[in-house]
DNA sequence: TTGAAAGCGCTAACAG
DNA sequence: CTGTTAGCGCTTTCAA
């Protein structure tokens, strides 16, 4: 067994309590020389205080719990905002409990996570973006466990970044640099909440500025062996080809997300047409992503921002669990790089 | 405050420590009525029992904190092996707490991490691959937390892949495929020991075979701005002229990691060279990596594994924390994709 | 088959 | 300035 209260307290003659208090940043009261008996002692032995039984005692774990899908594209947190959520406890002295559920243990409330089923945290940060089962949110209101959903638009209690303004902030980047002719482009794919908002927000942007809104949707890539030639991808044949095929090209391009834009560049290279000489190239996304080197200028989501907000507004829930959390909307913020210039 | 144990066993109108033992499954004794019951007063009252009580008074966290670095492209944990960890302690019933440290601080004993400032978990599992310092070894030796080091080829107590075995098998695969002229390629980088172990297979066992082993090593990409150009960089350029130069072209390479391969794939691309007819290549990685949909056949750590094994090992040590625990080192596998073929 | 008593390590309220 | 008392919610041991 580890190094106890009490051994310090007896090292350092005077009563546990006072041992505790002093530790505690609370002995004020104590003498100056008592003050550093204790400190000395707790030193000496290696002292570390024993978070089960403070929170046994005080009722507050001082800990949160993550909670997020094991699915391998959706839904796993960003390591910026796991960064910045891990800050931002560690700030105020708490800690960090990670689970991972799987999608179909999460409808079946006998795997339920840990975390839910037993007492450990005193909060929960929620990023679980696609699917999030009714009853495991009916589950979390019930137990009364303050919770905090991240990367989803609810009514309330979350915290998301606002991706109708992230599309209109990528357009308006080009627009401002007199491209005329912008087209959007995306992958098929998931059904989360900013596949729709991106796209609203380059078409809104676009019509009030009285142009033209096109988007374009491609297939994810899928490895297709043609010819023997790994080089010829549905995909790609399908962006060259329409690269080549439009009678007029776009002098721009807005994507949904990095990888378009990876695809994008490397079919424009194929092509023979110079980026960002003949075609800019703005993505969104976590953070700038770098193409072979080439640095994306891209809609960069405000994922430390929203670690912030998320854990704070945790705190206050925590503080006063009745009370709904209006929901946060945060901006993305444009980063400019290498693939987008004036026309 | 939540729903204790005391209100389950009013409610089934039994003891304290009956119901207790009755919902950890440890209550043979009491009759099937009793049983019933207690379960079905925990059921409607949502009881979730307290676990820092239950740390507090059995001296067990069943708890394990996972300590890395905060660098951004150094021992940040891969999701796989995250994943893998969380399942093995989930079966386990324990729970992760994940703490990241910067690398300034860790060196200043004042910051240390509060996993290790406080008593919290059981053991550590450390993914910290660069520079960890000794002073915290040291500390964590003393303080008898139990710890094992992931990643990292220690003495002892430590789970990490056989690099060397990986870059043999790379290597072997290509030789089984009827490759003579294989080179290794890699970026310049960190200095982890994978960097030399990898090469060193690779050289091995062409040398074994009777073969000439070639390396080239490359700088790792930076943006340069060529002609308005940002399609050419240094990297790729000296990536095709050195394809172009070479009197008598391998006909296969390996990687040291997927970014160098895919990095070969486009200069590949770019000077008409087609992957595998003409050239074959296979990276060393922690997964099947797709380079514009084409899955660069690979040696693929065994994360999972590691992470399987990094549990066991700390459960083992934490048994019996004097003992040392031997060194562990894990094959990785090769998984067939789509850029290697037989010459 | 069940209950009572003890105590984990710590903190909070009060009395001196 | 300092010590005493009480108890958090749970598990374990022992007695009935």
């Amino acid at each position: 067994m580890a190094v106890t209260l009490k051994e310090v307290a007896q090292h350092a003659q005077i009563s546990i309590p006072a041992a505790s208090l002093i530790l505690n940043g609370k002995g004020k009261t104590y003498s100056k020389d008592t003050n550093e008996r204790v400190h000395e002692a707790a030193r000496t032995l290696g002292y570390r205080p024993n978070l089960a039984a403070r929170a046994a005692r005080s009722g507050k774990f001082n800990a949160v719990g993550l909670l997020m899908s094991d699915h391998p594209c959706s839904s796993r947190i960003s390591p910026q905002l796991l960064q910045s959520i891990l800050e931002t406890l560690t700030a105020r002295d708490m800690h960090l409990t990670v689970s991972q559920v799987s999608d179909e243990k999460l409808t079946d409330l006998k795997f339920l996570p840990k975390v839910l089923q037993q007492h450990m945290v005193d909060g929960m940060l929620i990023n679980y973006t696609h699917d999030f089962p009714e009853q495991v949110t009916e589950l979390i209101h019930e137990s009364m466990l303050p919770a905090i959903w991240m990367n989803t638009p609810l009514a309330s209690d979350c915290v998301y970044p606002d991706e109708i303004h992230s599309g209109q902030l990528a357009t308006q980047y080009l627009l401002d640099r007199g491209h005329r002719k912008i087209t959007y482009i995306e992958f098929d794919g998931s059904e989360h909440y900013s596949r729709t908002d991106r796209r609203v927000g380059y078409e809104t942007k676009m019509q009030d500025t009285g142009l033209h809104a096109n988007h374009a949707t491609f297939p994810t890539y899928y490895p297709k062996q043609v010819n023997d030639d790994p080089m010829s991808y549905q995909t790609h044949e399908q962006m060259c080809r329409w690269l080549k095929s439009l009678k007029k090209r776009p002098t721009a391009i807005v994507t949904y997300s990095p990888w378009e834009a990876q695809a994008m560049m490397y079919a424009a290279a194929l092509c023979g047409i110079s980026v960002p000489k003949e075609l800019s190239i703005v993505a969104i996304g976590d953070d700038v992503f770098s193409f072979m080197g080439t640095s994306i200028t891209s809609a960069v989501l405000p994922l430390e921002e929203m670690g912030q907000s998320a854990v704070s507004l945790l705190l206050r829930k925590i503080a006063s669990p009745a009370r709904k959390i209006r929901a946060r909307k945060l901006k993305s913020t444009l980063v400019e790089a290498q693939t987008a210039r004036a026309v």
